[in-house]
RNA sequence: CGGGGAGUGGCGCAGCCUGGCUAGCGCGCCUGCCUUGGGAGCAGGAGGUCGGCGGUUCAAAUCCGCUCUCCCCGACCA
């Protein structure tokens, strides 16, 4: 056993065992913790600063385009939820309920919000009367409550933090664009910030949201190939303003219903960061969002605490002020070999090591998390160097997985290949589809793969060959996957 | 919700089949010494109503019934 197996040995093997990997890593990285109650965890302080983090970054996006943040409230009347069809098909199997307030059954039973559309419906219908009220860009942080059969922590929770913009707009046109310009948010956003490149396009009709005309998402790859919706931005049409009557009156006098859209981003990023950058020796957090961007350990031999510790405490308060989020743990009772680990399980992006030996040379040993890479730096130059490492970690992370994910994609033009492909390899894989429900179905059964995402016309070629379920007509492009 | 596996100090497990002494082991934790450049060592110590409820029995971690939770594989979903 080498250096490298020793350090390891208490974590699963990703290779070995994706699915047990993934939820030791959220134990024993602190990001989460079970609780009591089915499918409902606690987002610990090292998991909940990474979604702070997610949250700050995408609300500057956010109200960049000109949108602002409200406050709904948690509960909604059974009514509201029936007023648009599909809507209440949709949810109703996964909604919970209140009965009882106090000791007092309650006249309406209060659906606990799987979404909100339909109370902020209710409430854009008393706000809008003009064409001068739109368009209305409203986004809300909020907890969701889905009571899902299977959970597994971050991936799909009963209760969940997330964002859902709400917004109502004029004409079709500008509802179209809305939608797909968040669309284009999420996308920037997860590049830029979580690392995670991903595809994006339409559903299916099959998997569009309840009471969408249209949804588009992003999906990302796992590393054992599944995929995993990472945003949706939904084209809601008119079948809220209808249902909920949210009426304007146009700039020609006409009395008409206002085009919506509604898109949302959860906590599931968080663990999209884990399967994505995750490697046998723990998390691997882009600098972007990491809770702790670099970690001080100082090598504790001898008179340390008198010749170590100032430089290594001094070298926090210069990477502080240069803007890092550093840290030090100068904890008596672990060993560096111990620190090292621990904060590569956490996923900390740099780490820094000082001793007495750099100290003598005037230097500091950096490792990156990324690569293990090392490299010594002049103690003066840390301020300047570091910031560079960070930038360097980011686009390291961000290459490896969009080298996996290009990687992972697959053509295939006859049915067999295309089983093949994800019996064997898994990953997304590029077909033609006729558009119909019964291939889409079959596939489905037959393989448990679904369409992910449908390019977006102009994004593809626009000749497709002949359906790789039926032989049919192709009339798309698709990518398929085996999803989370 | 269907099929499979599991629940015993903080973590990982043994014990259960075949009921019986003070429920054991490794790691972690506390104290002290000694160490510290990849998860150190020695000595002493603390911590468990065996997931919960009920039943059988002189006696239950162990047998029986119900129930809760977790994991895996399906059907449903961000």
């Amino acid at each position: 056993m080498n250096e490298n197996e020793r350090q390891v040995r208490q974590i699963t093997q990703k290779s070995d065992d994706f699915a047990k990997w993934y939820v030791e890593i959220v134990q024993k990285a602190e990001l989460a913790d079970y609780t009591p109650m089915k499918g409902m965890m606690v987002i610990r302080p090292h998991g909940y600063a990474v979604w702070e983090n997610i949250q700050r970054a995408l609300d500057l996006r956010i109200k960049a385009t000109g949108h602002v943040n409200a406050y709904f409230p948690l509960f909604i009347p059974e009514s509201f939820l029936k007023k648009e069809a599909e809507h209440v098909k949709g949810f109703s199997p996964e909604v919970a309920w209140v009965t009882i307030g106090g000791k007092e059954e309650l006249e309406e039973k209060l659906a606990v919000r799987p979404t909100s559309e339909a109370i902020i419906g209710h409430m854009y219908a008393k706000w809008i009367k003009s064409w001068r009220d739109l368009p209305l860009l409203i986004n809300q942080w909020a907890n969701i409550v889905r009571w899902e059969k299977v959970t597994r922590p971050f991936l799909r929770t009963t209760e969940f933090l997330w964002q859902e913009g709400h917004t109502c707009h004029e004409t079709a046109e500008e509802g179209e664009a809305e939608t797909l310009k968040i669309l284009g948010l999420y996308k920037e956003f997860c590049e830029t910030e979580l690392a995670i490149p991903v595809l994006s396009g339409r559903k299916s009709l099959s998997e569009k949201f309840a009471g969408a005309s249209m949804t588009y998402a992003i999906e990302a790859l796992m590393s054992d190939g599944k995929a995993l919706q990472m945003g949706t931005s939904h084209n809601l049409g008119q079948h809220f303003s209808k249902a909920f009557d949210i009426k304007f009156e146009d700039r020609s006098q006409t009395l008409q219903y206002v085009w919506q859209t509604s898109w949302g981003m959860t906590t599931r990023t968080i663990g999209a960061l884990i399967m994505v950058h995750g490697d046998d020796s723990g998390l691997r957090f882009p600098p972007r969002i990491a809770p702790v961007q670099v970690m001080v350990v100082p090598i504790s031999i001898g008179n340390w605490r008198e010749s170590v510790l100032p430089v290594a405490q001094a070298a926090v308060e210069g990477l502080r002020s240069a803007g890092v989020r550093a840290s030090i743990d100068a904890r008596e009772e672990a060993t560096p070999g111990w620190k090292f680990s621990e904060y590569e399980m956490r996923g900390v992006p740099l780490r820094i090591e000082i001793g007495p030996r750099d100290i003598k040379a005037g230097q500091a040993v950096l490792v990156r998390r990324d690569t293990k890479a090392k490299e010594t730096v002049p103690l003066a130059s840390l301020t300047s160097r570091v910031p560079v490492l960070l930038e360097s970690i980011q686009a390291g992370l961000m290459a490896q997985a969009r080298a996996f994910l290009e990687a992972n994609i697959r053509d295939a033009s006859d049915y067999q290949g295309f089983k093949d492909i994800l019996e064997n390899q898994r990953g997304f894989v590029r077909a033609p589809w006729c558009g119909g429900e019964a291939c889409e179905d079959r596939i489905k059964t037959e393989t448990m793969a679904t369409i992910r995402v449908i390019p977006i016309d102009g994004d593809e070629e626009k000749t497709p060959g002949p359906c790789v379920a039926c032989g049919g007509k192709g009339q798309t492009v698709a990518y398929f996957a085996r999803a989370y």
